[in-house]
DNA sequence: CTTATTTGACCACC
DNA sequence: GGTGGTCAAATAAG
C-alpha cells in the first residue's frame, strides 16, 4: 500500500510539472503564481513521497483524511461568478473528527468523520452544498460555541435508509466560516457522481487578492483543505439540489483554481495560495445527480468513505488528465475513471 | 395539501 | 447534572 501512496505521490508531482511546463511555454495564460502554485505542488508531492517513504507510520494518520472528508470538498458545488458583489471564500477543513467526539447512540455509530470550513463573505446561510440533498433535523447551541449547531440527515433517510448525516455549525471567531461535519455514508441512489467533475476552463489566474482570513490554516501535519471563490449564491439544504441554478457559468472570463482533493497537496495550499484563487470565478462540482441522467451509468451509490477516498485517489490519478486550468490539480473524472479502492483499505 | 424547517423535549453518554 | 444528538409536533413554505 506504501508503494502505491509513493507512487501516487510521485505521479502527482510529475503531473503537475507537466503543468508547470505547460504554463511555462504559455506565460500569457499563466500567472506567476499559478506557476508557483504548480511548483509547490511539486515540491510537497516529493515531500509526501518522501515521508511515506521515511515515516509509514505516518499514513495511518493520513488515511483519515482520506476517510474523512473528500466527498464532501468534490461535491461541493460552488459558484464563483466575477460580477458577483459577493465575496465568498471557501475554507475546508481536513480533519479526522477525533474519537472524543462520540455519538449518543454509542460506539456502534460512526464517529464524525470530517470536517469542512466553509467561509462565506455574505449572506450564506449555511455551508455549502455538497452534491446530496439535506434535511434538517434539529439545531442546537452549544456550550462555549457563539452559534448553534445544525443537524442535517440525508433526505432520503426515511425512503431509502440513508444513514449520512452532517453538522453546520458558524465559527466563533468568524461567523463567515462554517464548519461543517459529516458521518455516516449515502447508501442513497441520490448522491453526486465524482466522475461527472465538471472541469473549469481555461485560462487561468486573475490577479491574487489578499483577502483571505488564515485561521486555521494548514499545516503539513494536520492536512486541511482549503478553497477560496467568490459568490456563492445559493443556499445549503435540498433547495440546491433541486434548483436548476447550478450550470455550468461562462467560461470567458471565468478563471478556475481547484485546490486538489487530495490530503497530498493540502499543504500546499497555503493562504497565499489560496489567495490567488479569490477573485477568480468558477464552478466546480462533482454532478447534478438529479439533473445530469447521463452519468447513471456510473453508479452513485458509493459509501461515503468510499466516495471520500475516491477523492484521495482521483485526485492523485486523475492528474493525469487534468485540465491545465486546475491549478491545484483538481481532478477530471472521465465516465471510464475506475477507482480501485482496495488501496484505501489495506 | 405536501414537504421542509423549526424548536422544545427527550435520551444517552460522560 | 451537563452536554450533545435526535425525535417529533408545530409551523412555515411552496
Amino acid at each position: 500500500m506504501e508503494e502505491k501512496r509513493v507512487i501516487e505521490s510521485l505521479t502527482q508531482g510529475k503531473d503537475f510539472a507537466k503543468q508547470l511546463q505547460i504554463h511555462l511555454n504559455n506565460p500569457n495564460s499563466s500567472s506567476h503564481q499559478t506557476q508557483q502554485i504548480l511548483i509547490n505542488n511539486i515540491l510537497n508531492s516529493y515531500d509526501k513521497s518522501l515521508s511515506l517513504l521515511v515515516t509509514p507510520n505516518a499514513i495511518a494518520t493520513e488515511s483519515h483524511f482520506h476517510d474523512g472528508i473528500g466527498i464532501t470538498k468534490l461535491e461541493s458545488q460552488v459558484f464563483f461568478t466575477q460580477d458577483s458583489d459577493h465575496d465568498f471564500n471557501v475554507l475546508q477543513d481536513h480533519k479526522y473528527f477525533s474519537a472524543k467526539r462520540k455519538m449518543s447512540s454509542g460506539s456502534s455509530m460512526e464517529k464524525w468523520k470530517n470536517e469542512v470550513k466553509v467561509r462565506a463573505d455574505m449572506k450564506v446561510e449555511e455551508g455549502l452544498d455538497d452534491g446530496y440533498s439535506w434535511s434538517k433535523y434539529g439545531q442546537k447551541d452549544i456550550l462555549g460555541a457563539k452559534h448553534p449547531r445544525g443537524y442535517y440527515r440525508c433526505t432520503y433517510h426515511q425512503s431509502e435508509g440513508c444513514l449520512a448525516t452532517k453538522q453546520i455549525q458558524r465559527t466563533d471567531n468568524d461567523p463567515n466560516v462554517f464548519n461543517i461535519a459529516y458521518r455516516g455514508s449515502h447508501t442513497c441512489n441520490h448522491g453526486t457522481d465524482i466522475s461527472s467533475a465538471v472541469p473549469l476552463p481555461l485560462p487561468l489566474p486573475s490577479p491574487p487578492q489578499s483577502n483571505i482570513q488564515q485561521e486555521n490554516q494548514p499545516t503539513s501535519q494536520c492536512p486541511e483543505f482549503l478553497l477560496n471563490f467568490q459568490t456563492l449564491g445559493y443556499k445549503p439544504t435540498t433547495e440546491n439540489i433541486k434548483t436548476p441554478s447550478f450550470q455550468f457559468p461562462s467560461t470567458s472570463n471565468n478563471n478556475f483554481i481547484c485546490p486538489t482533493l487530495d490530503n497530498t497537496f493540502d499543504s500546499n495550499i497555503s493562504p497565499s495560495s489560496i489567495s490567488l484563487t479569490t477573485s477568480v470565478s468558477a464552478y466546480f462540482t462533482i454532478s447534478q445527480p438529479r439533473v445530469n441522467a447521463a452519468r447513471k451509468n456510473i453508479s452513485p451509490v458509493v459509501a461515503e468513505s468510499e466516495l471520500n477516498n475516491v477523492v484521495s485517489v482521483d485526485t492523485s490519478t486523475s492528474s493525469h488528465n487534468v485540465d491545465v486550468g486546475f491549478q491545484f490539480g483538481q481532478p477530471e473524472f472521465g465516465n471510464d475513471f475506475n477507482f480501485d479502492n482496495s488501496i484505501f483499505f489495506d
